[in-house]
DNA sequence: TCGTTTTCTGACCGTATGGTCAAGGTTGAG
DNA sequence: CTCAACCTTGACCATACGGTCAGAAAACGA
């Protein structure tokens, strides 16, 4: 109960390991899912023996659930965007930036949360039933308030909500597809400005809020 | 190379048993993935011995692609919905319409989809640069000419393409965060209906596509 | 009834996996 | 230098998994 670990620098070998060992295992959950994963997969990959891995995460849950925990926060600090924004444009615009900015840097770590919600979210259910919902409640009365206001039309909060997240996130858990479609190469920085701007500019003036008006900027 | 199975009446068991098969297959590899699944949850589910489900598919990978095959099947059906409408609205509207309807009748198999492309699509590879490409494509072109004719804004037609697939699918794939965030139920009839009209309307309007005018209709 | 084809299944096998452990190495404070 | 805490790892174990197979049991046509 005291677990006050020494920030010292005497042993930093341990978060050097640990974070070795993180990303392989985001990485490696990713790409074979939680079931074909292996602990010897994810040791080849940290370039660390297998048992090495036990020595830091006593089991392969263990060690699933703190990459789970891991990308919960990234997707905590983006939904900040949302926050102290007048308006749908800014709030709703500035969340989009913030959510395909994750599904470009972080394409494996949206996978794994994707994987784990698709499989009835076996480790992360008490999340959902409480810090995902809070938020969302939250955020459902920003957009109420919004629409109430007038600026924006009277659409669904909640589904515009999983809108976002569908169109956001799909750039990564779908990657390999759209990759596939694109001829076999990664979206280079203008396609995803591209696309980042296309899934703005339908969602804004889908609900009434762009700015300018049907905008016939090329 | 002769291979025609006689449809006789004769042995209806093999239909039979490979129906209860491939169903209990879709819902294990659905939600425990292709390597958390094995051969003994299929078999039990599908309440046949193990060894049983050998004799109708030789390994766990073909059962696995017959399974991914069947749902590719029903995503090239729905996709029809697109062709011969005249405008945007009908097409797309359809469209949406057809992909909400398999989210709400197939979410294992679309799990398994989206489980499959997110692993990197091992076994659907070729289906991705043939089929799938090439219906893409097509519907490009149409959308395009959609454009040209001022029926609607001059989007991407490939972004919007992946917006229609990312938000219809995502009511399957995130079905369990879905009904978390419903209160622990799953969708009603009414709820999905009004989820299927806020994705159509949200995207027909964000694309200038919108028949009527800001439709203040509640 | 017989003979042939198809279907069924318990028992079995080799392998790969998650996890353990004991022994040895490394580090740094006193 | 000494000692204790921490880190490393090859070898090992029990289990579970995909897959096999021999032979029993139906299911037919003649």
């Amino acid at each position: 109960m005291s677990g006050n670990q020494r920030p010292g620098k005497r042993s930093e070998t341990r978060r050097e390991n640990e974070r070795l060992i993180l990303e392989a295992a985001e990485k490696v959950f990713a790409e074979a899912g939680y079931g074909g994963a292996t602990m010897q997969l994810i040791a080849d990959m940290a370039g660390l023996p297998k048992a090495n891995l036990h020595y830091y995460f006593t089991t392969k849950e263990e060690l699933y659930r703190t990459v789970v925990a891991r990308i919960f926060e990234i997707w905590l600090h983006a939904a900040e965007s949302f926050d102290n924004a007048p308006s749908p444009v800014e709030g709703i615009g500035a969340y989009i930036d913030a959510k395909m900015e994750i599904s470009r840097r972080h394409p494996f770590g949206s996978k794994v949360w994707a994987s784990e919600v698709m499989h009835g979210a076996p480790v992360i259910q008490d999340y959902l039933e409480t810090t995902l919902r809070d938020w969302t409640d939250g955020r459902i009365g920003a957009i109420q308030r919004w629409i109430d206001a007038g600026l924006m039309d009277p659409v669904d909060p909640r589904h515009l909500l999983y809108m976002l997240w569908a169109t956001t996130q799909h750039y990564a858990d779908f990657g390999h597809q759209i990759e596939t479609l694109n001829g076999g190469a990664a979206l280079n920085a203008a396609q995803w400005a591209a696309a980042t701007e296309n899934v703005k500019r339908i969602i804004l003036r889908g609900i009434g809020a762009a700015d300018t008006r049907p905008d016939l900027a090329k």
